[in-house]
DNA sequence: CTTTATATGGAATTTTTATTTCATTTATTG
DNA sequence: CAATAAATGAAATAAAAATTCCATATAAAG
């Protein structure tokens, strides 16, 4: 019935197999292929049903022409075409429920995970950052006199790496590390010629919360690096860039954060300079 | 059961209209209104059952949460997630062209660039690491009674991330952070049932040297975590991980180093249970 | 022109998915 | 603190979807 041939799991692969193979097809078959080239996203979202009404045939024909390239069925295909409108690899659930039952010294796939992981949360995330947004906070940073760094937990690897970019380019920085409970004391003289970039997800440390609101309540601007606009950072910050992270298991990818925090820092000595 | 309400027929509005209510809605509508504003691709492809898992509700808890909305119930408020995706995909590619073309005073291109910097690092790396090695590490740190982690400057930040991520796990931790320049006290009491992980690249920081060296010559087991076999940590080291991150400009990637420490940590508190 | 293989449409079947219902828990109000 | 209302989880049900099957049509080979 079908080929042993193992099909393509990206769209691109799809694409050209598709033009290569339509020549051979049979009649419906073929029509099935040029469809699916011209209109994509029908395929992607649409039902079996949706789609054959569109391409004029059966929806038989399209399990058959699935099967011909060597997929499952339709809906297997059907990943290949989502997979198109999504920055995530075709196969992501099975990878995870993979990962769950994995051999316990298969540490490198472990690893690999982990990288692709990180490679979607950052494909995300370049597309997902507002322009504007960046831009105001950037401005924010370059015309403070001292930056204060706030974060815990989860986040702050990422106030430490901002904390040592920042002082390499000659930025007066201050990080909130909360060393001996000072965290709160650590930002009193910050007024509003200063700047605060505050870093908290879900769930939010609460020192961060409580820090970063009362900065913005003296007057002190705050850009918040966080994860929606629910953040308790939210409501006083100043500028406030959205990071989504993927997860693998319990544990989120930091990458995504780490290069917006990077280009931050980046922008700012250079439009502080220049 | 439902409002009158004409529900929004398209994302922005509708994306006002949960973080505008969200303050009003029960405990677990709320939490799939958030859910939904952080991940509008997964409400956009997937099935009430997988969001439901995701967003860690049951599917039925979907179906009120749209109807609450004023929408038929999940389906119809579906249609909204994908027309998203439809409208927003043709000019996907002319952005990503206006992007290569990019003024030096553009902080998102600037971004993307640290983006596709971090890609090509996690990518390299990927295929870099040698397995044995990486499983030789896992070993050490699975047996620890006490992980010691050392690191300072630009590598702190990986250090600050594995001892969240392991005490998380509940994994016995010392993070030497050299507070007080107690950096070398920290880690007197590790003996050779315990384990050192030391992460430094050139130009090394002397502590993280001076310490690792310290701890390999009274038998601590020593996982280095560096660029090089020229590294100064190579010496005593009982595993050596090498990593070679890509820079852009004078800024290195962190990315690939946190993969990998990630990847240790979880592999390490899985081997240690299992 | 017959025979055989392949392709097709349409209905039947199976599987998956959304929705509803109801018992139980949690919060609110008097 | 009891009574009542609202919210929730889990399972039952209904709806929709994909897939398979089979009778028929079409093309290819002898």
């Amino acid at each position: 019935m079908s080929e042993k041939f193992i099909p393509p799991r990206d769209y691109d692969s799809l694409k050209t197999l598709m033009i290569a193979r339509k020549p051979d097809l049979p009649r419906r078959l073929a029509q099935v292929a040029e469809f699916a080239v011209a209109s994509p996203d029908e395929l992607a979202f649409g039902t079996a049903a949706t789609v054959a009404e569109m391409a004029d045939v059966q929806p038989s024909t399209l399990v058959r022409f699935a099967k011909s390239l060597g997929y499952d069925g339709f809906s297997d295909l059907q990943t290949v075409f989502r997979s198109r409108l999504r920055d995530r690899w075709p196969d992501y659930d099975e990878r995870l429920e993979a990962l769950r039952k994995r051999s316990e010294n298969d540490t490198h796939a472990l690893f690999a995970d982990f990288c692709n992981t990180a490679v979607a949360s950052l494909r995300r995330l370049q597309d997902g950052v507002d322009p504007e947004e960046l831009e105001r906070a950037v401005a924010i940073l370059a015309k403070a006199r001292i930056i204060y760094l706030v974060a815990q937990r989860r986040a702050f690897p990422v106030a430490a790496y901002m904390a040592y970019a920042l002082s390499k380019m000659r930025l007066p920085t201050v990080l909130v590390d909360n060393v001996a409970s000072l965290g709160p004391e650590q930002m009193l003289a910050a007024g509003a010629e200063d700047a605060m970039v505050a870093i908290s997800f879900t769930p939010y440390a609460p020192l961060t919360v409580e820090i970063a609101n009362k900065a913005a309540e003296r007057g002190v601007p705050v850009v918040a690096i966080t994860d929606s606009a629910f953040s308790p950072l939210a409501h006083g910050a100043a500028a406030r860039l959205d990071v989504v992270e993927s997860d693998l298991g319990a544990f989120r990818s930091l990458s995504g954060t780490l290069c917006l925090a990077m280009a931050l820092c980046v922008a700012a000595a250079e439009k502080k300079r220049g």
